[in-house]
DNA sequence: GAGGTGGCGACCGAG
DNA sequence: TCGCCACCTC
């Protein structure tokens, strides 16, 4: 962070980049020739040891940016890289083209040599949608029950295999039979086959078939190793077979290879990650140097303290001491609440206290363990009127109306795209429902051409009522318009023009949903975003690996995502909520994957607390609503795990429930709670008298509870913000009976005004109360 | 073919 | 509780 080489093609000071390393950390950056394993610990200053090890290499005249292949997990930790560098060494880091995630560096390659692994040029990356999709019409052509067995099944399992490099003749007879009575292996391969007639590959592919342009083509591979002088891997610990087999024959060549990882940060062992790839580095590059990193930079001492007794716990590790010479900090908080409402309340009110003290939103995070706990913190800080941002979440490229347009696109481009075609020959609807797909489908397989020219020649043929044939042969005119139109028009321009021709940007206008808003917004960043490309092909490729929501990254907001996303960044203030059994750990961790997957969870925990520099407050609820039921929760076992000497126990700040506990009425288990919880008091209606008395005796007592979102949500109606609202006062600037638009709840209309708050009836989501700022005028 | 309704499973995690 | 899908009616 600290260090800014000024570097007009060569740095001034040539070793700035080396100032203020540790001795291991400038050993780690120095020894460049041969393997060379980093096992870094969290907060251990790894990033900082990859930039420098290239900013090195670079300044060392060792290789050109172009020789360099950093390969990294996400695109996060691809575009902070990128960043990094170029503040150490300038515009040099322009040059860096392999510089990216395993699949964006193994799109690149087969972009390359398409031809030799039999795709044609162009071809599309289907993402999980496409997918299944196009899984289900196959598990359909073969008769297959979709209920017992379903295609989402049938993905993960290919999806396993792949990320262990096996193609279909690899997988082992009696696992392929693991799937509709022995059809896995044979689904898989005619799979294999559709994407290939579909001119299309899968994530997994990117990888899967870069390993067999190697293996098949020698002279290729030959060609990478020439070409990279020095590889460096990021995150070791979670590449999984596939990568490895791939990482490997690269890294053959100039044996220039570094790999940084940290086994107890290995969180993806679902995907297929093997943490043995780490413990295997120095037989598989013999006279391998390994360096650890283990001094702290990150976290105060408690923090690092209570991490690192839990994360003893684990067996199956390397085993590391994290130390640092930092202060010894706050203690790790621990703070029970009712349940989970109440818990999304003590947050935001630690927030709040947080922002009124000076600390920047930026600054804090909430980590979850599950993206369905995400709601509550939004819905509460949206009644606050605080800033968050929600990272992760559904990608841009997952939302509907994106990946409508993107399909209007790939059609235009090429007629063969048959599920681009089949996603939008009916949206908007335009009367070409299933028969009609059906029979142009029907002649497709007849003709043995794509469904588009299959649609061309229905419209030509009398098969259709004269109204549907108008349509299809409308709809086939357009797509030749369009494609006419692309030789000479700018791709973000001709979007534009598909757009609104097709009726596509008409239809979510005339949508008085909520979301459609945002809808034609997200379309107009797209469209936005395209202009940053040179042609269409650049675009579509970029948009289905690297492009995720990014807007608005320097505001200061409250971050909110899982602990997975997590990983690898950091924060004054973490907050963890949801330490329960079955949260977290999750059940199904611990039912798929045993002690195994117990370990990994706990990792999860271990990566969670590191983020922290300052302050970690977790936090357990007492009951939790699951598949819309509430159930009372057990304390997770990983608080029993942390060490008193370094946790401070209190109780919920949200200034409601745990009313009676006295001081913290902890049974066998510190945090299993005993008396007041029991039978008949862990209910609801218990819960709402509590509340209620708690907001009547305690005049200080915010009203906490959000905009009469009580309707329907157990929460108590009464306490209303009154207070809040009062304190707040002023006049208002909206009347009522006036159109107003919410950013959460949609249009609607204001039948009531009280201070800054307004009642209003929404079109779809009833009668709410909001905050003022978070409504305009329409 | 479109739009509405009722039943059912999901809510773990990345590219 | 929510969103998806299959099924139903117009």
């Amino acid at each position: 962070m600290a260090e800014r080489a000024r570097a007009g093609g060569a740095p001034a000071r040539p070793a700035s980049y080396l100032n203020g390393l540790n001795p291991e950390q400038r050993d780690a950056v120095e020894s460049i020739d041969g393997p060379l394993l980093v096992l870094a610990g969290a907060g251990t200053g790894k990033t900082r040891v990859l930039t420098a090890r290239v900013a090195h290499i670079l300044s060392q005249g060792r290789a050109y940016p172009s020789q360099i292949l950093v390969v990294t997990f996400t695109n996060k930790a691809a575009r902070e890289m990128k960043e990094r560098i170029h503040s150490m060494v300038g515009d040099a880091v322009e040059g860096m083209p392999w510089l990216g995630t395993f699949h964006s560096i193994g799109v690149r390659i087969l972009r390359r040599h398409y031809e030799l692994v039999g795709l044609r040029s162009g071809f599309t990356i289907l993402d999980t949608d496409d997918q299944i999709r196009l899984l289900k019409q196959l598990i359909a052509a073969e008769n297959i029950d979709e209920k017992r067995w379903p295609a989402r099944m049938l993905a993960s399992a290919i999806d396993g295999w792949k990320n262990r490099g096996l193609s279909p003749e690899n997988v082992s007879p009696g696992e392929g039979a693991a799937f509709a009575h022995g059809r896995g292996q044979m689904l898989y391969a005619a799979y294999q086959a559709r994407l290939k007639a579909l001119n299309a590959v899968d994530f997994g592919d990117l990888l899967l078939e870069g390993i067999r342009l190697f293996r098949e083509h020698p002279d290729v591979l030959a060609d990478y190793h020439k070409r990279f002088k020095y590889l460096l891997v990021d995150e070791y610990q979670d590449t999984n077979v596939a990568q490895y087999l791939w990482l490997r024959l690269l890294a053959q060549g100039s044996k220039n290879v570094c790999c940084v990882g940290d086994d107890d940060q290995s969180i993806y062992g679902w995907r297929g990650a093997e943490v043995d790839n780490i413990l295997r580095f120095e037989s598989d590059f013999p006279g391998a140097k390994v360096i650890r990193l283990e001094r702290n930079y990150r976290s105060t001492g408690h923090i690092l303290a209570a991490a690192s007794h839990i994360i003893a716990f684990n067996e199956g590790r390397l085993g590391k001491t994290l130390f640092s010479d930092g202060e010894t900090g706050e203690k790790v908080a621990v703070t029970g609440s009712w349940d989970s409402g109440e818990e999304a309340r003590a947050i935001g009110d630690e927030i709040e206290a947080l922002q009124r003290s000076g600390h920047a939103l930026s600054q804090v995070a909430i980590l979850v363990r599950a993206s369905f706990q995400m709601r509550e913190f939004e819905d509460r800080f949206v009644t606050l009127g605080l800033n968050y941002r929600v990272i992760g979440g559904p990608r841009f490229y997952e939302r509907a109306e994106i990946r409508d347009a993107l399909a209007y696109l790939r059609c235009v481009m090429s007629t063969a795209d048959d599920l681009a075609f089949e996603r939008i020959v009916n949206v908007p609807k335009r009367g070409l429902g299933d028969v009609a797909v059906k029979q142009i489908r029907d002649v497709a397989r007849a003709s043995g051409v794509p469904l588009q020219e299959a649609a061309r020649l229905l419209a030509e043929s009398e098969e259709l009522k004269p109204k549907l044939r108008a349509t299809l042969r409308g709809l086939v005119q357009s797509f030749d318009r369009w494609r006419e139109q692309a030789g000479h028009t700018k791709h973000s321009e001709l979007a534009e023009i598909v757009l609104d021709e097709s009726g596509y940007t008409d239809m979510w206008q005339k949508d008085r949903s909520a979301e459609a808003t945002g809808r034609l917004e997200n379309l107009k960043e797209l469209v936005r975003s395209m202009e940053q490309f040179e042609n269409l092909q650049g675009f579509l490729e970029h948009i289905s690996l690297v492009m995720d929501v990014d807007n608005g990254a320097a505001e200061d907001a409250v971050q909110i995502m899982t602990l997975h996303s997590a990983k690898g960044l950091e924060f004054d203030t973490v907050f963890l909520p949801g330490w329960e059994e079955g949260l977290f750990p999750h059940q199904r961790a611990l039912d798929e994957q045993g002690k195994a997957g117990l370990e990994e969870e706990r990792r999860l925990a271990y990566v969670g607390i590191t983020r922290a520099r300052l302050s970690a407050r977790i936090y357990f609820a007492s009951n939790r609503r699951i598949h819309g039921m509430w159930n009372s929760t057990v304390p997770s076992r990983f608080l029993d795990e942390l060490p008193d000497a370094h946790v401070e126990v209190q109780e919920s700040k949200g200034g409601f429930g745990w009313g009676g506990s006295g001081g913290g009425a902890y049974g066998a288990s510190r945090f299993e709670k005993t008396e007041p919880f029991t039978s008949t008091y862990a209910t609801p209606g218990w819960q709402r008298a509590q509340t209620a008395r708690a907001a009547s005796s305690d005049p200080s007592s915010r009203g906490g509870y959000g905009a009469g979102k009580g309707s329907g949500r157990g929460g108590p109606l009464v306490i209303e913000g009154t207070l809040l609202a009062s304190s707040i006062g002023g006049e208002s600037a909206f009347t009522a009976g006036e159109r107003i638009f919410h950013i959460k709840f949609g249009y609607g209309e204001i039948t009531g005004i009280d201070g800054n708050k307004l009642t209003v009836q929404f079109d779809k989501a009833g009668e709410k109360r909001v905050l003022e700022s978070f409504v305009e005028k329409v």
